[in-house]
DNA sequence: TGCATGATTAATGTCAGACAATTGCCGCGC
DNA sequence: GCGCGGCAATTGTCTGACATTAATCATGCA
């Protein structure tokens, strides 16, 4: 492992680089040790505070986790799902906010996802999945429900039908999607009235993917889309009304 | 910004936590400039290297960008796909090489979200993804063409189409799924009669796109997932059976 | 002999201070 | 008015030290 000492990056990112090249190549593998800090500035003829900046970086990213004592030391991790879920929600959250994606982008990308789940949730679902599903649906149903609560148990519901479809890879590229749009959704103000047209619709699924209906989960979702979109729409009609008006 | 000194958790793990969470709530927006490290060392109460670990994990994660200088420092970064997809794609290679994901779960993953796009694609392709499209597909055909080499031009194409739909947040997820793959299908040997099966399929997967024909797509993609699928099959027959006998 | 207990040791976590390198800015001189 | 040099602020890096943690091992006692 040897370092560029014209190039312009950081020693800590070279170091951090060298050290993930090497897990991702698999030259290091799980559980397996790395030198301690002080055998790391060695090798790489730097100070051990630039040693752990680097590892930092490695452990923000989950690639490593560092353990005290004296058989303490650097480990490479094993990568869980669980580990990858927050870090993929944080970075689709900024992705969508900081870059002004539109509304009607995101719900797209959204639902032609979740309508990519829906034939394996229809013949997958197990009692559990369902369960949730119909919980949630009736939850939705409570009069005096916030907007947020409202909005948390739209993902779950989602979240259980993404869940049915029993792939895990599918489950963790869909949770980015659909938990970092939950910003967006709080633009819109759900009434009375459109809360039971999401009702009715999420019903809807839920019987297709009871029924191990795939066409009919698919068309429930694409018109939950479709009405999704024609709230945001209202939504955003009525806010440059107000601003031209007032 | 407080610490919590019981926390078992690191302070620049701690401050990290505090500075993100300042940023996904808005509270910290994009291109603002953080306060110096000499700044932040005596907000947090804790030394300067201290300080910096905290802002290397961040900068691991792309939310800052840090700038030597009399004008210097640490700015909240735009985070923007072109930073967001390598680590996408190190993540999701980790989260299948590690978990031992099989490759029948990450295949079923890739192609229901790929068919997610399909109909996206039919119907927004331009002249461009289409020639990208056919020239990967001569490319393929090419005598002499390396494994490795016939991967990458896989992996071109099926960008070709996700792309074609017009969705950068679609994009964005599918970039993670499919490019995660290729060491997995590297696992497949393509032996000469089955890249011809495969260029048989994208054509058929170029021309329904040419032709907006999304469930002619659809069709092409889930065919091409079945055979991916027995290709996959007959490697780890043959692997068995090589163990069993030698 | 067996076990509890304390010393040892090796490692990470944190701190303080210093110097190097970079870069914008200001003022000075021409 | 313009170029140029020095100044100041900031990050990058180094050195050395001490604190904290946790496994290990020796010791002494029952």
């Amino acid at each position: 492992m040897k370092l560029d000492p014209s190039s312009p990056a950081d020693l800590s990112a070279q170091i951090a680089k060298a050290i993930r090249d090497a897990i991702v190549e698999g030259r290091l593998i799980v559980d397996e040790r790395l030198p301690s800090e002080a055998e790391l500035a060695d090798q790489f003829s730097v100070s051990r505070p630039t040693v752990r900046e680097a590892l930092k970086r490695l452990a923000a990213q989950s690639l490593i986790r560092t353990q005290r004592g004296a058989t303490g030391g650097a480990f490479v991790n094993r990568l869980e799902y669980k580990d990858a879920y927050p870090q993929q929600i944080t970075t689709s959250t900024l992705l969508l906010s900081m870059n002004a994606v539109s509304f009607e982008t995101a719900c797209e990308a959204r639902y032609a996802l979740e309508r990519a789940c829906a034939p394996l949730s229809a013949a997958r679902r197990n009692p559990d999945h369902l369960a949730t599903m119909r919980a949630e649906i009736h939850r939705q149903g409570q009069p005096g429900l916030s907007d947020e609560s409202f909005c948390d148990s739209d993902v779950a519901f989602h979240r259980a039908l993404v869940d049915a479809a029993g792939n895990p890879v599918l489950s963790y590229q869909l949770a980015g999607a659909v938990e970092a749009m939950q910003p967006l959704m709080n633009m819109i103000t759900f009434t009375a009235r459109s809360r039971a047209e999401i009702i009715r619709l999420h019903t809807a699924i839920a019987d297709a993917v009871e029924a191990t209906d795939a066409p009919g989960a698919e068309a429930a979702l694409t018109e939950l889309e479709a009405y999704t979109q024609s709230l945001a729409r209202n939504v955003m009609a009525n806010r440059a009304r107000a601003r031209s008006g007032g």
